[in-house]
DNA sequence: TTAGGTGCAAATTCTTTGCACCCTG
DNA sequence: CAGGGTGCAAAGAATTTGCACCTAA
């Protein structure tokens, strides 16, 4: 499975847009660097980022792919998968139950609920793999946080 | 909001259990250490699983930290959150959308559903934070690997 | 021209490992 | 008493940072 011409084409385009609108100057190594995530289904990761565009630019650097893929997710060009940056957390709650991770300060609490303990799955989901294990995952701001004030650096707070 | 002293009770037996039947030694170390999971909503991360055992056990060392979670952890007495000791991944795909996570592999692909693009939350969630954006996060086992055949070390394989 | 961006190398931070001694079973 | 488990210190990875040079605007 791969991203269509047409959709890389329009995500190189807001690419473009947004990256302008910031002031920032658009180097080859950020087109580059963007275009490798762009263009994938596979939710690279920082390594296999370097790689792909290496291949094009062989001078690239590894802190640049740092720099730029922090830089891009601020600017909302693109999404980081899992709890980024952040250290692993374990959880000895072995019952079903569901994740509320606050953006700003880390904080994660577990819910319940039935329903969603029980989702049904699209069928597309049978052409990835076969499902062990469903669990939902809200992304918000907590009580604290918002009671705190506006966003900005935070102790943990992710970029 | 905090473990009640019956459910620590309850995990604290079943961890006597489970790592009885394993064959392991029952030190004090991997007691406290589990104790110091089990007591708490918090999800900790390594760092503060050692500190508050330090508290009890100044001796403890932070290598004995990680290998007993890991070791709990491949007993299944607790889980990981997230995509425990993967590399962070990053996504260009804006659009709403749902990952499918294989835990062997970990591959990870994006699927599609309106229905789980609109759930609705318990109203417990409303006493933790503001929800922005919900996700479904499916793990299983991908078609690949499934047809590669029994779990084992594999590359990207976790613990 | 010039301020922001890059590459390099060194510094940090996080996690794992080798090994001698210790303690549970 | 034997073998697995622990602590220490050192090694290894992953990520970030300081700085001089480069380049888009």
């Amino acid at each position: 499975m791969k991203v269509s011409k047409k959709d890389i084409k329009q995500r190189m385009a807001r690419f473009e847009e947004v990256s302008r609108k910031s002031g920032a100057k658009l180097t080859h190594q950020r087109l580059e660097i963007f275009r490798e995530v762009a263009q994938t289904v596979e939710h690279p990761d920082v390594e296999k980022v370097f790689e792909g565009v290496r291949r094009r630019m062989p001078t690239i650097s590894m802190d640049t792919v740092y720099r730029t893929l922090w830089w891009l997710k601020s600017l909302g060009l693109i999404t980081v998968l899992g709890p980024s940056r952040e250290r692993v957390r374990f959880d000895a709650n072995l019952s079903n139950h569901h994740h509320f991770v606050c953006t700003r300060c880390g904080l994660t609490r577990d819910f319940f609920s039935d329903e969603l303990d029980s989702l049904t799955l699209p069928d597309s989901v049978l052409s990835i793999g076969l499902a062990k294990k469903t669990q939902v995952e809200v992304k918000g701001i907590c009580l604290k946080c918002a009671a705190d004030g506006k966003p900005g650096a935070r102790k943990n707070e992710r970029r």
